[in-house]
DNA sequence: TACGCTATGTTCGATATCGCACAGAGTTGA
DNA sequence: TCAACTCTGTGCGATATCGAACATAGCGTA
């Protein structure tokens, strides 16, 4: 298993010059993240930040009414708790975890140490938070203006963008929750997908099959989204020189 | 005119520490910013931060097709320009003057300064830029959820949040752009609203009546949103021992 | 005062999504 | 093999919003 896992399967580990990242090896801690287990409830305080390797989570906001809504998802690119960081602690949303898998998770208080170095840590923390802004304000404009055909396209990019198939284990009744529509929708969207040969399903389970097609279909919010997490974060990858971006 | 507008009229600069403050009072620039001034284009450098104090900005996202949205706005309670700190200098959204007024601009470079010494000034706009993110993220459930009756009700009341006054000079047709919705949408909804004794309007100018009653009308996405903000940083006026949450 | 511009009000059909009901198909386990 | 359960497909009317066209009303200005 330590051959199959390792922290530098997620990005922002990976990105950390080799002095801060051994001093927070030592505590990283291995865990699990089932499918459906909820990491943060909304207000809840997280005792730890998870950095997903092969798991995703989603950060969601659940109405009075019960219906739900994706506000982001978190995979191998980024962290969850960025409220400890932030000052604020908890936020109002949920963390319920999308695609099982894995991840490392950092006693809280040993990450406060680190960000309060004020160092490159701090720096890359802070890109991502301002890259997760960015998906949060798109899903916003998205939310208002795209179908739910596009709106499922450049769904299952962003979270095929996390896993390292090109097939997803979820049913269209999951995705319609994430999504904020009815499971209807999300069946009738799927098949016109399929018709169209971007994808095939079955059950449970759902493949990708052209990628760029897909990404015709989708509306440009993935591609925005994408482009900033890539300016923001990606060239961290094996560069750890973060620039401080001071006066 | 000095008399008549002051810094601690913005509430993150009146949070400041006196002595944090004085090392910025001396570069702070009254600046007028009129309704319709675009202070940022997507993706454009800031040179300076604004401070509003009577003008309220709207971040918005447009659309390849011209749409647009608003993703979150910045009024006397916050500060434009939070891409400066967090490393990404820019954004994909455009910053746009809704309401006219003023503002106290300073230069980025003297932001950054304070912010590196990562001290008060720093955990303020932090933990200014998580209440921004929990903004965001409920336009984002907002826009799944909500019809647009209850968002307009929604948006009036924050708005109304960072005014003096409980009039607005908006036009139906500048609002819709706001909500990205349609103008005759706007009109149908605040004819609503006025039949039901909560706001009046004429050409131009809309006069909430019924605060109380608006806030019934509209979703909870507004109490939401108004919580932690305060959670975050009402408090912080005349009150200046932001804690740190190094753990 | 009269004109012209802009803001607002109203109507119409078109479309997307919803909410519900139920049928069929796949999977699991006794 | 069968039963129970879950997931997916489909059809229906109801609703909200859209998109466009046009009517009316308020306001500034010549």
């Amino acid at each position: 298993m330590s051959d199959l896992h390792r922290p530098d399967q997620n990005h922002l580990l990976a990105a950390m010059p080799a002095a801060e990242f051994d001093r927070l090896a030592a505590h990283l801690e291995l865990v699990a993240m089932p499918v459906g287990n909820v990491l943060c409830e909304s207000g809840g305080k997280l005792q730890h930040v998870y950095f997903p390797t092969t798991a995703i989570v989603s950060l969601q906001y659940v109405m009075e009414n019960g219906a739900s809504a994706e506000i982001a998802g978190v995979g191998n690119e980024g962290v969850l708790g960025i409220s400890l960081f932030m000052g604020g602690e908890t936020t109002p949303s949920r963390a319920l975890v999308q695609t099982g898998g894995h991840g490392y998770r950092l006693k809280a208080s040993l990450l406060m140490q680190e960000f309060n170095r004020a160092g490159v840590v701090q720096r890359l923390l802070l890109r991502y938070t301002q890259a997760l802004l960015t998906q949060i304000s798109m899903t916003a404009a998205c939310n208002r203006h795209h179908s739910v055909e596009q709106q499922l396209s450049r769904w299952l990019l962003s979270t095929l963008d996390r896993l390292p198939t090109n097939e997803l284990t979820m049913t269209q009744e999951l995705i319609a929750s994430m999504l904020g529509v009815r499971r209807e929708g999300v069946t009738e969207a799927a098949g016109k997908l399929q018709q169209a040969g971007l994808i095939s399903y079955r059950r449970g389970h759902i493949t990708v099959l052209d990628r760029f097609g897909l990404n015709a279909h989708a509306c440009e919010c993935y591609a925005v989204v994408k482009k900033e997490f890539d300016r923001l974060l990606c060239d961290l990858r094996n560069r750890h020189d973060i620039p401080n971006v001071a006066g």
